[in-house]
Order: structure tokens, then sequence, then C-alpha cells
DNA sequence: ATGACGAATCTTATTCGA
């Protein structure tokens, strides 16, 4: 089986770009952020011509995730991240899909830090930290996934200096990646290329992209039952290189077993 | 500190993203 997840930047934008994406890898399960569209405006029929069954939790201008599979039809469990009935940013869905529990997230930015967008993702960071928690103690196969929106360590930022003060490389954010991590979850991208310098976002600033100015913010996490079918993972990095392309590049992983 | 780019919106300017 697999997984991917992209941060689209605009579904309605994307759309060409990402039926060409889905066409050319074929993953059968992909995880979209940052729709920033309302729920009526998906270009469901769109996808669901691709050949995928999809739900997904719209929102007016910013956010929005989906989770689309060829599969089998998404189960849905949850569209919002327990912990604050407050919240009414779309940033979390969670479905089963094969017997695999796949959470798709985009965690909030937090700029400017410090601050209360940085409070705000603190505060979204503790509550997704709490609920993987639970997820790890049902002991069953759960797959994290999405843009996080953290640069884990230095080996994923291109000029580490220049992001010390920025709320995706805070030290507070940092130790709360490794400490949610730390609860039993493997980085797939990292076990598997532990020295490598991957990327999967180039701003669309200063050719960023031709300069491979890049940051590792999307990521795979994988429950343990996951990790031990893990077979491959890896950046679609060229698709940032496409006309129109998303400023994020698609990232997935490849589990043994249907 | 700002801006470079791109997308969305109660658009011809502003907000947000990372």
């Amino acid at each position: 089986m697999k997984i991917a997840t992209y941060n689209v930047n605009g579904i309605n934008a994307r759309l060409p770009v990402l039926l060409r994406w889905l066409k050319e890898s074929a993953p059968d399960v992909a995880c979209l952020q940052e729709l920033k569209a309302p729920q009526e405006k998906f270009p469901e029929s769109a996808i669901r011509e691709a050949g995928y069954d999809v739900i997904w939790h719209g929102q007016k201008s910013w956010n929005g995730i989906a989770i689309l599979s060829k599969v089998g039809k998404p189960q849905e469990i949850r569209r919002t991240l327990p912990g604050d009935e407050e919240d009414v940013h779309s940033r979390y869905m969670e479905a089963a899909i094969n017997g695999v529990l796949i959470g798709c997230l985009y965690l909030p930015n937090g700029n400017p830090a410090p601050g209360p967008k940085f409070d705000y993702k603190l505060s979204w960071f503790k509550r997704l930290t709490d609920h993987a928690k639970e997820l790890l103690a049902q002991k069953t196969p759960v797959i994290l996934t999405g843009d996080y929106n953290v640069m884990p360590t230095d080996l994923d930022v291109y000029k580490p200096e220049r992001w010390v003060d920025d709320a995706l490389f805070r030290p507070e954010v940092k130790s709360a990646f490794h400490a949610l991590v730390a609860q039993g979850w493997t980085d797939a991208i990292r076990k598997l290329y532990p020295d490598q310098k991957i990327y999967t976002f180039w701003d669309y600033f200063r050719n960023a992209y031709e300069r491979d100015a890049g940051l590792r913010i999307d990521h795979f996490l994988l429950s343990p039952e996951v990790d031990k079918r893990l077979i491959a993972a890896g950046v679609d990095r060229h698709v940032r290189g496409w006309e129109k392309s998303s400023d994020h590049a698609p990232v997935w992983v490849e589990l043994k077993g249907a």
C-alpha cells in the first residue's frame, strides 16, 4: 500500500497538477492539506473521475484537509482534533482505510513568534501529542502524516542559522516534535535516509527550488505496527518543478501488504 | 525590517503562508 501526503496550496488552483501527479504516482491513499476552499467548492467529481473515494473538510480561504483513497472508502473517525471545542480551523481529519488508521494534519505555521499565532501552534501541538498518545495505546497500525510546519533538525534546513527565530524552527517547536516522536513513532524518511538532505518545501521566492533552498516540513510518523511494514519512502520532488506547482512536493511511503 | 511569489477574498489592496 502506497500512502502519500501533499500540501497543495489551493486545491482548485492546483487541480491540473494534482491530477497529473495522482496519475503518475498512483498512491492508494493521498492526504491533502491547504485546500483553501470552502466545503462546497471542493472539486469532488474531478477527484472521483480520477478513481478516488474522498472525504474532506474545507474552510473558506484557509486550511482544509482531504483524504483520498482508491482502495476502499475512507471510514471517517473524526474531522477535528480533540481538546478545544472553540478551534474552528480545518486542520485534522482521521479515517480508517484497509485496517490502517490515517491522521491527515496541517499543523499551524505559528509565525510571527512570539505571539498569539505561535501560542496557537504550541497548543495545537500539545493537543496532537495528547491524541497521538491515545492512538499509540491502541497498538494498531496508525499513520500521522501531513504538513507539520517543523524542521526537526539542522539537516532539514538549507540554512539553519537563518531560521533560528522562526516559528518552524524555534526550540519549543523542535522539542515538541521530538517529544511526539519519542512516544514511539517512526519518522519514515529519516529512518530510511538518516544522513541525507531531503526537502519537501521550497518557497516561491528567489528561485528557491532551483537553488535547492528547501525545508523538510512534511512528515510521516508511523506507529510500530506500521513501521514494521515500511518498505520505501520518498519525496516526489520533481513535481515541485512543474508549471503552476504548489510550494510543497508530495511525500510518500510504501508499506508491505494491501 | 523588508521583500521576493502565489492564492484567496466582502479584490484593484489586504491577508496569509513558511
